[in-house]
RNA sequence: CGGGGCGUAGCGCAGCCUGGUAGCGUACCUGCAUGGGGUGCAGGUGGUCGCGAGUUCGAAUCUCGCCGCCCCGACCA
């Protein structure tokens, strides 16, 4: 491909708009431009990056015996009220009528559409299991999008969907789906970790998100170095701690601690360490009942842990004025003498003589202790997040912490949706069954986001080959004076292409270095440079994109030494 | 949804406080020079100053409303 009959759209300054460095690069490289919030135009360049990861994701999909369809963008209200998610999902599911005043949506998912599919085509077990994918725009009207396409509105996904006749073939496709994207994600050359996730309202034996490991990911992964436990930090256990609790050594006493609100503040004035602070929080539950939580000083609450007992399905934090209300103070709240329920986690539940607010301001208590000053606590529950240090679940080590982008989600679904909308076959004895089902998902456009935030240095991207739009670069210097590097620069570009090497050749007559910074900024692997001063040789000039120096390669055999250097 | 910030040429910004006919860099066009890391000089093109009201002789600038974009956020009690 010669740059002059390409588009490039590369930019010297970023837009304000974008923050994070992926972003900055594919509006800096041209690869995507903004045309509303969280909706972008993939340009000529960034959607040559785009086809690379939807082709690998297709032949792996295709190699685990998945078969692609494509479903309809725009589906019609009655399936998604069948389902029961037309009211379920929310401000996220774009909703909107055609000139009948018919109610439709635009896609976030597919399952309504795939299992009508189902129950209509696969009615008998000889058909089962079948695996439907596709590769397709979706659209979640994401409450904050932000960060380019890493959490845009309209993405794209590759969604698949499987169906069976019971729970042991789906957890057979399951785990080969596992497969499938630990190669897919492998073969795309990004450091990734496949991590236990929470399997939410829908329940079902199990679930995995696939992580690209980033630190500007959005989510923390728990997980053991010494063994394979990885987690997502909603899901990850933290285990009781072992042995019994101190016994209660003085008695509690009442001091001063003017205008010390927080736990740091406190832990600072009084020379007491955070985990020996009992840390109190206000929630409203669903029922609209008050209750204290409990946690050590050091500890985090973990909201999706709370809301999974029943009472804080939904659950809020009480405002300051609801503080007052109990007789409290906002930053001196306290469990003694409450009378309120309290919600203890594993960790508090095994405090003594700690440090708690009397609920008074300007004054904290000292030396506090359960079944003393304040009561046993009785309901003790995992809620809080797991903190490097912890021990792993799997009794194999300590517990690390790390950030990621989920890219990946496998999903065992169960009789979610079949049972819902009555997706049945018939078995060998003739008996109706409802079928199992599996979905499988991978956000093919943050894939390319995510590949940047893990592959990108001051001069641009730095793309993994398989991603790469070009494999390599030519850049003439002085085409427009020298006939040698031009003609030189044109021969091995044809001969490259011939040889299967994907070429850029900057054929625009520009400045060396303008050339270089843009084949950089673009983050080709792979540049050689034609010049008369090295044709004088018959050396032409090769540097890898994080190669520190160029090499001098003999033009007589160039298309084969190309070949070996561009083949990783 | 709450809090904060920002909307002036394709991109990055100044001007606004203290109203008086819109500017810098870059990009783009033309010419000359240059020719291995965003080259130099000269001359140009391009703007309803986000939108709408209002105040004023006069509004990018002051006031009100709306729209858009970015960041942070339920929380340490």
């Amino acid at each position: 491909m010669r740059v002059s009959r390409f588009f490039l759209a590369t930019l010297k300054e970023a837009p304000a708009e974008a923050e994070l460095v992926s972003h900055r690069l594919m509006l800096r490289a041209g690869l995507i431009r903004r045309l509303a919030g969280g909706i972008y135009t993939w340009m000529p360049l960034g959607l040559r990056i785009l086809r690379k990861v939807e082709t690998i994701v297709r032949e792996e999909m295709d190699r685990a015996g998945a078969v692609e369809l494509s479903m309809p963008v725009v589906q019609p209200a009655e399936l998604w009220q069948e389902s029961g998610r037309w009211q379920a999902y929310g401000p996220e599911l774009l909703r909107f009528k055609d000139r009948h005043q018919r109610d439709f949506v635009i896609q976030p998912t597919s399952e309504e559409v795939i299992t009508d599919i189902a129950r209509n085509e696969l009615y008998s077990y000889r058909k089962l299991p079948v695996n439907f994918y596709q590769i397709q725009t979706k659209f979640r009207d994401e409450i904050r999008p932000r960060f380019g396409v890493m959490r845009g509105r309209e993405f794209m996904m590759k969604d698949a969907y499987s169906f069976h006749a019971d729970g042991a073939s789906l957890e057979h496709t399951y785990r080969e789906m596992h497969d499938c994207y630990t190669r897919i994600f492998t073969r795309l050359g990004l450091r990734f970790r496949a991590v236990a996730a929470d399997t939410g309202a829908i329940g079902g034996t199990g679930s995995h998100e696939f992580h690209v490991l980033a630190d500007s990911g959005e989510d923390a992964i728990a997980f053991c170095p010494d063994s394979d436990y990885a987690a997502n930090i909603d899901l990850a256990e933290a285990l009781a701690p072992t042995g019994k609790r101190s016994p209660a050594t003085k008695p509690m006493e009442k001091i001063s601690t003017p205008g010390k609100k927080t736990i740091s503040e406190v832990s600072e004035f009084l020379g007491v360490p955070p985990h020996k602070i009992l840390k109190t929080l206000l929630v409203i539950s669903a029922d609209s009942n008050r209750w204290l939580i409990l946690l050590r000083g050091d500890h985090q609450l973990n909201e999706i842990k709370l809301g999974k007992l029943a009472q804080f399905s939904k659950f809020r934090f009480a405002t300051e004025e609801e503080i007052r209300a109990i007789n409290s103070r906002p930053g001196y709240l306290g469990p003694i003498n409450r009378g309120l329920g309290m919600i203890v986690d594993r960790a508090a539940a095994a405090m003594s003589d700690f440090v708690c607010g009397a609920d008074e301001a300007g004054f904290h208590y000292i030396n506090a202790n359960f079944g003393r000053d304040l009561p046993e606590p009785a309901d003790v529950f995992d809620i809080r997040s797991v903190v490097p240090g912890d021990p792993s679940p799997d009794g194999k080590g300590a517990l690390e912490i790390c950030r990621g982008i989920e890219v990946g989600h496998i999903f065992q679904l169960g009789t979610k949706y079949s049972q819902a909308m009555n997706a049945t076959f018939l078995d060998e004895k003739g008996v109706s069954r409802v079928m199992e089902m599996g979905c499988y998902g991978i956000g093919v456009s943050r894939i390319v986001a995510a590949a940047i935030e893990q592959n990108n240095d001051e001069r641009g991207i730095v793309w993994p080959a398989p991603m790469a739009p070009f494999r390599l670069a030519i850049v003439p210097i002085g085409a427009a004076r020298s006939a040698a590097a031009r003609e030189t620069a044109d021969r091995l570009h044809h001969e490259l292409e011939a040889a299967g090497i994907e070429t850029l050749l900057d054929d625009r007559d520009e400045r060396p270095g303008v050339m270089f910074a843009d084949m950089e900024l673009i983050g080709i692997p792979h540049r050689i440079v034609v010049s008369d001063r090295g044709l004088k040789q018959g050396q032409l000039e090769y540097q890898g994109r994080r190669d520190t120096a160029a090499q001098q390669i003999p033009l007589a055999d160039a298309v084969a030494v190309l070949g070996r250097l561009c083949a990783n």
